[in-house]
DNA sequence: GCCCTTGATTAGAGCGCTTCAACACTTTAT
DNA sequence: ATAAAGTGTTGAAGCGCTCTAATCAAGGGC
């Protein structure tokens, strides 16, 4: 910057002002600044920027994981809303693993993010107690662990309880009465849908045929306990799994043994994504609108920072 | 960090050592220090450590297109080598678009990362040539387009032409003789592919059955393409589609003509997506090994930042 | 001709940290 | 006893930028 300026004759103030497109700079020097920033090939330092700024205008997004496509779909949402903000964002893998989400929520904090966008993570109250005083943060697509909610803590998430219980009056109403869940074991939605899932079967006068196993959230989660249930007389008819990547795991297995869908077996999955609606698979599916959950996390993180201080909760329908 | 200092009684230059594990410090007060810091919540700022140190110990990650779970992965394989060797990784995702490729490239340059891994990007030699005198840069799954080779930039590449070839083979083999190739329009590694096709063909004698249709990288991609296809009269009875994405999009389609696979039609796709592996599809593809990609990218990074100053260009082989 | 306003420019402090050289204090060698 | 070497600690400069307050030049009003 240094060299800039007096390449360009001017002080290093200015050399800034230029940079960051003030107004009131002669179009004189505005134009020996630049043509000197481009000769000696100037970037301006973003850290240096944001340290002297005290803002740093990055919105940090931690996601449960980025391979599968439901949350890299919520990110490109985020991304396209803190854009338009003039905002930048950084993004963090969790890789469905806890103590990792935990460090990456730490590491965003000392980068001085503004906002803190976290994407089906399964991190507890407690885990963000500290963080949240210092930073808003957003849950989206799944909630806090236990449900307790932080002051300083939004939530953007389908009504997961609602989208499993569509899911149970789908198939009742196709005349299934054995209809098994196959749950997502410790991730962060799974309760609720297997709630759902529990409360439509009760609904439906089938509590006492209600089963839930335990799955996960990706294919090879399903293996195990689809050759569980083939090896149990009473074979369910239909299945619900948690997302769709359990359910083309399920899928796979049940096309392994020879049963048939619909035929044999009827399947149900979540979240909506392209898989899903591969027409070899055509999986029945409950919908969740994901780049617009990533836009109103983006909203509802700027709104906190122009100075609201309730928290907010936005609960979308999901759609069969 | 000037009251962590007040607070344990020390000057603010031993809370910088105890916070950085400097091993002389006295026990006492090393204790003191972080008994202190933990009480008042300190946490160290990125920015202005990244300022004073003059690193940041950040690698910037560009990916073409993040919903391709291709490119999740190879970031994956980039962020645990990464993450071994004490570095944090920023991702930026370009969703297929070349001037937000080049944007994002600025804003990392500026981030001060201290390499630039670009996942399947469609950035030319010029596009680079000022930043990679500034930061090393490795390419991964992709190469410069049009092969231009810069010094400062490595590459890490599956040989598309050899894995084109093996999908010819397969299919000739399999007695198919009208193999025809949606191709991935612009996309960064449609031209190799293409040409392995064009020299598979060639090699089988087949030279004047070649047929090279545009297509691109995902699925919505194909249906023009099928549509056309099936409405001339010598339609192929095999297809060899640019990417798993864009052959999923092509399965559809052919559904949807009641042309049924592989009966009908011979399908093969490119990259070996966990979608290909779904036994509803069974697609054949050819697969890259695409953790071992981002490591390796990373391994090349941090080999440039000991002084290696020759490209380096590894080419991992293909399989079917 | 003087004062005030307006607009453009700049000096300099400060953002939160690291790090080098200097310092005080021990320990060891002579 | 004294010099030399080693430990642990600190003062202060500096990283690249922003931004407030001060400075300067040029009109305009009286």
């Amino acid at each position: 910057m240094e060299d800039v300026a007096e390449r360009a004759d001017v002080s290093r103030a200015l050399v800034s002002l230029v940079i960051n497109g003030s107004p009131k700079v002669s179009e004189q020097k505005r134009r020996r600044v630049l043509e000197a920033a481009r000769a000696l090939g100037y970037r301006p330092n973003l850290m240096a920027r944001s340290l002297a700024q005290q803002r740093t205008r990055i919105i940090g997004v931690l996601v449960n994981d980025l391979r599968n496509p439901f949350f890299a779909e919520v990110v490109e949402g985020v991304e396209t809303a803190a854009e338009s903000d003039e905002f930048g964002i950084v993004v963090l893998n969790g890789r469905r693993d806890r103590v990792r989400e935990l460090a990456a929520v730490e590491t965003l904090v000392q980068l001085q993010v503004e906002g803190l966008a976290l994407v089906g993570t399964q991190l507890d109250r407690d885990d963000l107690a500290e963080v949240a005083d210092i930073v808003p943060a957003v849950m989206v697509a799944s909630d806090l662990v236990g449900s307790l909610d932080h002051p300083g803590v939004d939530a953007i998430v389908t009504d997961g309880r609602r989208g499993a219980e569509l899911v149970v009056e789908h198939l009742t109403a196709l005349g299934h009465e054995r209809i098994l869940h196959i749950d997502g074991a410790g991730n962060a939605s799974a309760a609720e849908r297997r709630q759902g899932y529990l409360r439509g079967m009760e609904a439906a006068g089938l509590g006492d045929l209600a089963d839930v196993r335990t799955g996960g959230d990706d294919e090879a989660a399903a293996f195990a306990v689809i050759d569980e249930i083939l090896a149990e007389p009473d074979a369910p008819t239909a299945i619900f799994a948690f997302n769709d990547l359990l359910d083309a795991g399920v899928l796979d297995r049940l096309d392994d043994a020879g049963v048939s869908v619909p035929a044999d077996m009827s399947l149900v999955g979540f979240d909506n994504t392209f898989i899903a609606a591969l027409h070899h698979l055509a999986l029945t599916t409950v919908n969740q609108p994901r780049l617009t959950m990533g836009e109103m996390a983006v909203a509802a993180l700027l709104e906190r920072l122009n100075g609201r201080d309730e928290p907010v909760r936005h609960t979308l329908d999901p759609e069969l």
